[in-house]
DNA sequence: GTGATTACTTAACCTAAGTCAATGGATGTA
DNA sequence: TACATCCATTGACTTAGGTTAAGTAATCAC
């Protein structure tokens, strides 16, 4: 299991002995079935996760509605908004399947980036991929309609739609359920 | 100058003797004319910029139209997605007024993460919180109206008005030019 | 297996942003 | 000063997403 992690890290830096250590030392991992919510609004974050396997999605709740905000699926790690802060969360995490994740916390964090500095660094590299991925994703959301918008995530993403309900798939794309269902319609006629 | 630095960073940590002679250190200040493109799309980005005085934009073009990223004023910090990746950018840097700003670069930068390991912590701790800042203004524009887009930037960016053209906002909300001015004068005539 | 709930689709209508074109004002320049 | 350029506004028209409502399909619980 905790290759997985060392797979991902290995993309940012060479994994030596040592980061090997360190990972086995400081991981748990868990497991949750399907619909186990790991968060809800309102609760103190104190947790961050690396999903090994599965999918969870984090939304909030405005207009009486669930907006989605992110899939997370496997090899993507998770750090609430409010992780760290002591501030209540402003949304969820939801288990849309069974997961397999390794949880982190911050003491746990911090004694690790003490011991291990090398890590403290690598999350510093890997938090700035995550920026700049971050400002990609929301400039060329800005910047595409709706229906270029759905034609990009099967495109980037096209296990999602095997895995989660259309109408979370809709409210992601910032659009509602029955303009999807006639996006899709109005694509498959095209062709 | 390098008191706001300073002073932006003790937002974050408490501000050591230590870390004020690291960033005595490592800083160049550099002034710029209105008007200066600071990076293009094609160029290497080699420099990351905190602004001390001025406002800078990031755009790239798309159909033939410049796209507004993002305005930066005072106390932002400016961190081109393709910095150290050494991958041509595919956005530009513009002044929009005679700019003030301390220059970073990643020689710079790793000589003084190592000489100072407390710095690369803070500098993790305050990716960190772009991160989930970034997220929730991805996740507020998603879930928002052009209009209430419109009204949330004169709510908390009203400065950003008296200083940037008007069309360059309206690409920066992810509408056109026309639909801004409407919906000014549909908000002007509701009050 | 049956009923209830939830999810997806379709249709009619409404609304607001996009498009195209013209105008007037401001700014900058020779 | 006169000319050119750029910018903001306005109007007429198009288009596509939102809204409401209804119907069908799929899923879940008992």
């Amino acid at each position: 299991m905790k290759n997985e992690i060392l797979k991902y890290l290995s993309k940012y830096t060479v994994i030596t002995k040592e980061i090997e250590k360190a990972i086995s030392e400081s991981l748990s991992i868990k497991s949750f079935k399907k619909g186990t919510i790991l968060l809800n609004e309102g609760d103190i974050s104190t947790e961050c996760y690396f999903i090994l396997n599965g999918c969870i999605r984090s939304y909030f709740l405005k207009d009486g509605e669930e907006k989605t905000i992110e899939f997370y699926t496997e090899e993507q790690s998770i750090v609430p908004p409010s992780y760290g802060t002591s501030k209540p969360s402003d949304s969820c995490l939801e288990c849309l399947e069974d997961v397999v994740v390794s949880i982190g916390n911050p003491e746990l964090e911090n004694e690790t980036f003490q011991k291990y500095p090398q890590l403290e660094s690598l999350s510093r590299v890997i938090a700035e991929t995550v920026i700049a991925r971050q400002q990609k994703s929301f400039t060329q959301f800005k910047t595409s309609t709706p229906e270029e918008r759905y034609l990009n995530l099967i495109k980037t993403r096209p296990d999602l739609y095997q895995r989660v309900p259309q109408h979370q798939i809709a409210s992601y794309l910032g659009i509602k359920p029955e303009s999807l269902s006639r996006i899709r319609k109005r694509i498959m006629t095209k062709k």
